[in-house]
DNA sequence: CATGAATGAGTGTTCATTCAT
DNA sequence: CATGAATGAACACTCATTCAT
């Protein structure tokens, strides 16, 4: 059915990459033949939206785990932050089809809703650590961003020259989260 | 010859993403025979490696054109990151192009000296920014990765979801850069 | 299906030899597109093994039926011996093929099947020729290896030089048998 | 030259087989260019066949430095076709050649005359072996026919199936000549 | 509900060969 | 005498997709 097609795709992204990702490998995979995919999902393009979302829902359930109980803002958005890059950094594999498929996506349609979830997880983290009426909605919403592209560039970087010990990236994380939180004041 | 091709690879990729740059259409465009490009190109990987260097030359020139003669540390290093940042949101296909390569790469071979090149132009901004005697060579490296991270996070997320206009990024931009370089006292 | 390309192949391989089966002339003659064979066969490879293989059952079937009721052990594997011998100057270009993908795998796998059933049909005539008690298993596996060998060069020789005619070849042929049975007294 | 060409493909063939030799590699190996072959070659096909008949000039070299001296017809036709099995066995790849290059011109033309030089060779000591009173022409033609099958399968079953050992292969040779010889009386 | 059969378009790549210079 | 430039034809192979059953 829909979620085990689903789950023998996410394993082989999971293993090679989404490049590898074809149907005929798919269907080999599973034992139903190539064309039940297409009972399931109209295209290759909806599997692969569609994991891009399983990707999102793994992702928030991580910061739903780990996250939701820190009472502290600040150490909250920390968590959601470093839970983030967690996630990015033993999924690269299915990060990056989420990234392709964002991209392909962003030119007609609007955000799925599992994104749209995650994004709404650091905004609250974001606007609760800095206080909602300390600023405006642009100077929270230009911090949520930001936050959102330090860690989304650390873990690029990471992908693309792998020369960085991860201890380091943590800590330089931190002193990045630090550092834009203080800078409030 | 060498040159032509490589431009023509070039314009088809800005055009359309180099998941559309094919051997086929590549001399179509020129009216070379689809066997010419074996000529002057191993391979399509080594075209496609060549087309990334092109990348970095471009980005190089633009980085000693625009920041070579500031002289005051700080503008310069803003200068720099902002020539970096203007260059991928200019050259979006371009440089996805640019990061694929380098993930292939990465696990093989040694970086090319234009990606070298560009590496050492923030490096050195970078020193020249905090100042040599301040700090150690770890501390140095770390605040490079990180400029490098920032921009490159804007610069992917900009790729992701264009919903940010450019006047809040480059002041997101600015912010990140004066904070980072704050961070010292 | 299976056995209609599979036919196809061996025909074009009798009619022009196995350097001229190309995947697109194989799916030319028959109505199939050139993609159809993937269906069937794995590789171009697989395609060419099953041919080997189908030469081999041809002579094993030929074996079968002239050979297998004769009782007087020499007649016997003197028949064996002029029907492989038959098999070879009929299917001249088939035999290359087989040949050729013998060299291949021999290196990698095991006998095919069919191949050993063939190697076997000769072992059991040469050795009730020369009587189980009389001789050694290496004995016997040197007479059987030089029989072979001698049908495989005389075959060999005939695709060379087309020189000798038919009738001179059988008596050749059958002096050699005679004369290396003989030789065991 | 035609020499430095003529032996730059002949260590491409003795290394890699004559299916690994184009004019493109063979180009490269030499300092000459692509075009360079056909001022001295009018074709591939020539320069293959050029190949061949240096494969058989090398033969009757080792012919003619090893045997001539050898007196006693046996011993000297015994010495010829051990030769002959040496150079099979040493040059398995040159060997093939020769054979493909063959079995492509006996169809048009006649054997050039390297080739028939072997021939006469083997000829001719077959004759000495046997006695020239002692036999007709039809006869000793049949004798030298099936010493050159002997030899000649005996060595593609050597290229087809390892797996007899070489010290084995001789002692096959020598009785098969032995018995060969002796069935004259 | 599910599939086996089939396809058309496309991929990168290699090759022997020619021709103007 | 020699070559650099260029080509056309062919190759094995993969893919997403459709459709009759």
């Amino acid at each position: 059915m829909h979620k085990e097609i689903l789950y023998a795709a996410l394993s082989i992204v999971r293993d090679e990459g989404h490049h590898s990702l074809s149907l005929r490998r798919l269907a080999g995979n599973i034992e139903f033949s190539p064309t039940a995919v297409y009972l399931y999902f109209k295209n290759k393009d909806a599997l692969m939206i569609d994991l891009a979302r399983l990707g999102y829902q793994q992702l928030n359930s991580s910061i739903d785990r780990d996250c939701k109980s820190i009472n502290d803002p600040r150490n909250r958005l920390r968590a959601v932050l470093r839970t983030y890059w967690d996630f990015v950094n033993h999924e690269k594999k299915l990060y990056l089809l989420m990234q392709e498929t964002e991209m392909k996506l962003n030119e007609l349609e609007p955000m799925y809703p599992e994104m749209q979830r995650f994004i709404n997880s650091i905004n609250q983290a974001t606007t609760m650590a800095y206080g909602k009426e300390n600023c405006t909605d642009g100077f929270l919403k230009r911090k949520c961003y930001m936050l959102i592209a330090i860690v989304q560039g650390l873990a690029s970087l990471n992908l693309l020259h792998k020369g960085i010990d991860v201890s380091s990236q943590f800590q330089m994380l931190d002193d990045a989260i630090e550092s834009l939180i203080d800078s409030l004041n």
